[in-house]
This record gives C-alpha cells, sequence and structure tokens, in this order.
DNA sequence: ATGTCCGATGGAACCGGTTCCACGCCCGGG
DNA sequence: CCCGGGCGTGGAACCGGTTCCATCGGACAT
C-alpha cells in the first residue's frame, strides 16, 4: 500500500502516528522490502558494475577498492567482473545491455571497442572509465607519455645513459596502450637528452614479474648491458630486482632500477617508481559514476592525476664512468 | 505472454516456427528481457554477495579471484563487499537480510557472529565460508594448527632452535583467529622437538609488511636473537626480509625466513613458505553455494584443503653452531 | 468417422513495491 | 455558517516477466 511505501521511503507526508503504527507492524511481522520488486518499479538496480582486468594485480586492485569504497558508503551494490579476454569482455558488455542489469558501469583498465560503448549509451546506462582513455566517457587517468618521461628522465639524471625498457608486449589480449605511450615517453626523454635510444635495450613482453625477470637477464647477460632500466610497472620491476640478484649484480650499485604505480610491495622492496594515485583513480571514478546516477549530467570529463617520482634505494647515481668497452671485457673473463 | 517467455528460458514446449516468430519480433524491436522483473516473479536475484576483508591484501584477491571465476562461468552476478571494520561487517550482513537482496553469500576469511548466520539462516539465503571456521555452514579452509607445526618443524630440521614468531595482534579488528592457531602450531612442534619456547621471540602487532619488519627489527636487535624466523603470512615474511637487509643480515645466511600462504610475490622473493591453495580455496567454496543454489542440499562440510612447505631460497641450514653465549659477547664487543 | 489424448498457445493471476490520483478530513477565511 | 484549500490516506494502475490453467487443434486409435 501507498502509506507503507511513503514510510520505507522518504519521509514526506506521513503523520507521525500513521508512521510509527506502520513501522510497528513491520516489527511485528518481521517484514523486509525486497529490492526486485522496489527496483522493478522503480526502474533501478541499485547496483553498479565493475569491470576489471586482472583483478589479482595489486595496481588494479587497489583501484578497484577505492571504486568499492565509495560504492559501498553510497548504498550501491558493486558487481565485479573480472575480465582476462576480449572475449570475456565483450560478452560481459553484451549482458550489461540487459534492461536492468546495473545502473551504471565503471570500467578499470580496459580498453572498450567504440560499439560497445555506443550501445550502452543507446541503453541509458552511464559509463565512467579508470585509467582507460574511452572517447566520450568521463574518465580519470594519468599521462602514460609524461609518466615515461619522467622516469627516464630521473634516471638521465642520475647520470644514466644506457638505460633499458621493460614493458607489457606491443599485443596484450585486452590491448592496453599504457605500455606503449610509457615507452614513447621514454623515447621523448632520451631524444631530448640527446642520447641514442637502442632499439637492443627495450624487451616487451607478457605481463608479470617473471618475464619481466627473464627478460632483464636478457639485457644484463647483453655484450652492452644497461646502467640502469626502467620498468613499466612495479610488478615488472620486481622482476627485474630479481634478475639482477640472481645475476651477482647488486641494486642500486650495479644496477639502477626504477617501476611504475607505486604499488604496496614497492616501498617495501625500497623500489623507486613513478607513483600514480591508484586508489584515488578508483574513488575518483566511483564519484562520476555516482554524480551521474544522482543525475548531475556531468560531461565527458578528462581528469588527469598527477604522477610523481618516488625516489628510493634502487636508483642511484652512475658509478665512475667506465669505456663501454671494459664490459665486454670481463664477461669475457 | 507465456509463451515469450518460454522461448526466454527453457526451450520447454515452443513450436520451432513459433519460437522464430518470437525471436525475429524481439530482434525487430531490440527487446532486452529485464533481470528485475525475471528475478522478481522468479523469487532470485541471480546475484551472490561477497563478502571479503581488506580485498588488497595478495591472498584474499586471489581467493577473491577464484570466487568470481566460478560465479561468472556460472552465469551468477558477484556483489563484491570489502569489509574493512566489525561495524561495516554488521552492517553488510543486516543488509543481506533484506529480501532479495542477494541468493547467497560467500564469506572469505571472516569470523562471522553466530546470530547473524543464524538470522541469514531463517531467511532462507544460503552461506558458504572460504577460509572462516563457521560452525554449521559449509566450509573450505586450512589447518593452521597444522600449518604452523609444519614450518616450525621445517626450521627445525634446518638444526635452527631459536625461532622467532612474528603474527597479527591477537584481536584484529575483525577476530581473526589464524595467527593464534598458527602459533599454537610453532608451540606444537617446539614442544614435541624438546625447544623451550621463549616468549621474547614471538611478536604480535598489526598486519602488514611495515609492522612487521618492525616487529623483526627488534627481534634481531635483541640481546639474543633469532637465527630463524617464522611470519604467519607471507606479507608479513616480506616484512622481516626488509628488517633483516636494514640490519646487514643475510637471508638465509644469517636468518632463515619462512613464511606462510604462498602469495605470487613470495616466488619472486624466493621466500620459502607454507603453500595454501588460495585460489582453489575461493573456486571450491564458489562452487559449494553453486551447488545449494542448483538445489543440492549439501550438509555443513568441512573441507580442509592440503599445505605443503615450499623450500626456496629464504631458509637453510644453521650455520656451524655456536655456543649462545657467544653471541652476546659478540654484540658486546 | 468420431472420441481421446497430448502438445502448443493465449490468458490471467502473481511477484512486491512505487506512484499517481481521488477522497475525506480539518482548518481558516469570507 | 459555509466554502475552499491542503494534508494525510487508501486505492489502483503499473513495472515486466513467470507460471499455472484453460483452451484449442491435430494426430492417432478404435
Amino acid at each position: 500500500m501507498g502509506t507503507v511505501s511513503r514510510v520505507l521511503n522518504g519521509n514526506t507526508r506521513v503523520s507521525d502516528a500513521t508512521r510509527q503504527r506502520v513501522l510497528q507492524v513491520m516489527e511485528m511481522l518481521d517484514y523486509r522490502p525486497s529490492r526486485l520488486a522496489s527496483g522493478l518499479s522503480r526502474g533501478r538496480t541499485g547496483s553498479v558494475a565493475v569491470l576489471v582486468p586482472f583483478v589479482t594485480r595489486p595496481s588494479v586492485v587497489t583501484r578497484l577498492a577505492g571504486v568499492l569504497a565509495v560504492l559501498t558508503s553510497e548504498g550501491i551494490d558493486s558487481v565485479v567482473c573480472d575480465i582476462e579476454t576480449a572475449d570475456q569482455r565483450d560478452r560481459r558488455l553484451e549482458a550489461l545491455t540487459q534492461r536492468h542489469s546495473a545502473d551504471g558501469v565503471v570500467i578499470v583498465s580496459l580498453p572498450i571497442p567504440r560499439e560497445s560503448v555506443q550501445r550502452l549509451r543507446q541503453m541509458h546506462i552511464p559509463v565512467v572509465a579508470v585509467d582507460a582513455d574511452i572517447p566520450g566517457v568521463p574518465r580519470v587517468l594519468i599521462d602514460d607519455l609524461a609518466g615515461g618521461r619522467m622516469a627516464t628522465e630521473h634516471l638521465l639524471g642520475l647520470g644514466h645513459t644506457r638505460i633499458g625498457f621493460i614493458g607489457d608486449e606491443r599485443e596484450g589480449r585486452l590491448g592496453f596502450v599504457s605500455t606503449a605511450r610509457r615507452l614513447a615517453g621514454y623515447r621523448q626523454a632520451l631524444l631530448a637528452a640527446g642520447v641514442a635510444c637502442d632499439p637492443g635495450l627495450i624487451r616487451r613482453g607478457p605481463h608479470g614479474a617473471e618475464p619481466a625477470a627473464a627478460m632483464a637477464g636478457e639485457l644484463i647477460a647483453s655484450p652492452w648491458p644497461p646502467t640502469a632500466i626502467f620498468a613499466a610497472s612495479d610488478t615488472q620491476a620486481m622482476g627485474v630486482l630479481r634478475a639482477a640478484d640472481q645475476a651477482g649484480l647488486s641494486v642500486p650499485h650495479d644496477l639502477s632500477v626504477i617501476g611504475f604505480d607505486d604499488i604496496e610491495a614497492a616501498e617495501m622492496l625500497r623500489l623507486t617508481t613513478v607513483r600514480q594515485p591508484l586508489r584515488t583513480s578508483g574513488v575518483k571514478g566511483a564519484e562520476m559514476i555516482c554524480a551521474v546516477l544522482a543525475g548531475h549530467p556531468r560531461p565527458a570529463v578528462r581528469e588527469l592525476l598527477p604522477l610523481e617520482v618516488v625516489p628510493r634505494a634502487s636508483t642511484a647515481r652512475l658509478r665512475r664512468q667506465r669505456a663501454p668497452a671494459t664490459r665486454p671485457a670481463l664477461t669475457g673473463a
């Protein structure tokens, strides 16, 4: 009945006596309203879908935590979808076009086909993106290009010129582009410093510490190895640290390593890194979707979050410049 | 209309011609069924709530990933709730008693008050637990006591007798008990080996690598320091490694360290640890809830997952046994 | 040829709130 | 004293599928 509904929702237009009576009866019957019924008549589900790739990655889960915190505090259910393949992604996006699937969608670190965005827009399902540059969608991200530059400039500033780069492979299954942009920043910085860019110092492969360690091992073992390595993520930087250790190189004495993201483990490992506000990105994204759901028809803003080099113990000034020739000699011994 | 519903759901009792016609019309109208309406009349939401504490912890998120994978493949939405305080937990559990909130609940690594379980049972909402020993609830967990013993025995087997213990504080905000049980296992193993248990070697504090590092630093700096440390989680073991490094101790030469869980980073750090099947635990929990939802009224099984010591490079045989007296002498020098 | 049975189909009640609308009551102004 | 207005309340339509039930038609057996 109408009055009960009024009691349940706002306190609009109900006499205090009636309210008390209704509440008392609800208490007696141990009555609990049905979210489905409420949602159906109201046309909203009270939930938001959160699409994240590889949920176990520290950077992703930190963003996710930020999203969850905000949505929870707003009383919105978070339907988390872990995406590991393009197929899964498309299937999930398709499912979201079903009516009353979710009131909104938060996309985290995931490139989305343009037509999928169109579909969602047609269904009037608001979308925001975190760490994904999706045109026409409110989004919060970082300037990967600048980040790549900053990391490289940090190493250049320490006197390094043979700087290796380790990042994700060009064609990840999901088409991430941040590695490419950080690499571009790396190239820009080298160019600006007048340092030649040796393609042999660039390695790209599957994400993860293990593959990164393998690639770093190759660089280290090469005839003219780098004195510093820029890893496109902290996870990969961890692999580089491991490779250095295994090769008997001391960090930062023999090799400087800089990562990207500033995940929790970075601090523990004393890893110099380019910090990006991971949790904040999730918080902002969630706040955006909440704003849209609350009826503020926000324009498709594109907010850039600040980056910052956090110097720790994994980078140091290049030791006494040696002639490149000495190194092969040592290796040959 | 009835026929449309039949086409949407099972292929029961619809002539092929009609089905085609219906499908064609649906196509034309770009019709998408409403999950809410379907759910309402059917009495199910098609979603399961997943309660996880501190979602950013590697062990937790790995379990969560297992849960998500199964639920997704079953076409069930996962409503993830990050729980950080007892208050949040209770609020969330209360919300779940609302009708049509979720078809089931998966509790991960979270102790739950008995009465909350009762409430959910009353509402006929099935519950399963992962890494939480909740009486009367189907659950999958490990034998923390045995795990503590195994870790300690590994160190004892390497000749260590002064073995430190570092774990979570007694009264975490959420009342975890695994540290206590692992500590009990540690004591059992020492007792069985006839090694005296020095309370001064036991430190408990807030979870996290940082506090663990601080505690380990204390142990290391003590007059009669341990030669090995058992950390109740890999995260804490990372802190121990850091403390050792900072104290100039080489692992495992000067100090052996064993962790617990075998999170991803453990392998990279070459950390010896007690492996528990994290992802599998999530998978099993999700499978359990699916079985119950599918109508198999499972008894409250209590499945124990296997544990295994994974020897890596952070533990080694105790160096030449020195008389305990020598150490204070050295320190005094 | 006719009765019977089964499978396909349309209709209607129902899931459980929300919201609009109309009605009745009370109060104040004319 | 009567009338208008506004607030509080009950009623009913509605959100959009699901499911049960009755009906209808065709095939098969007698």
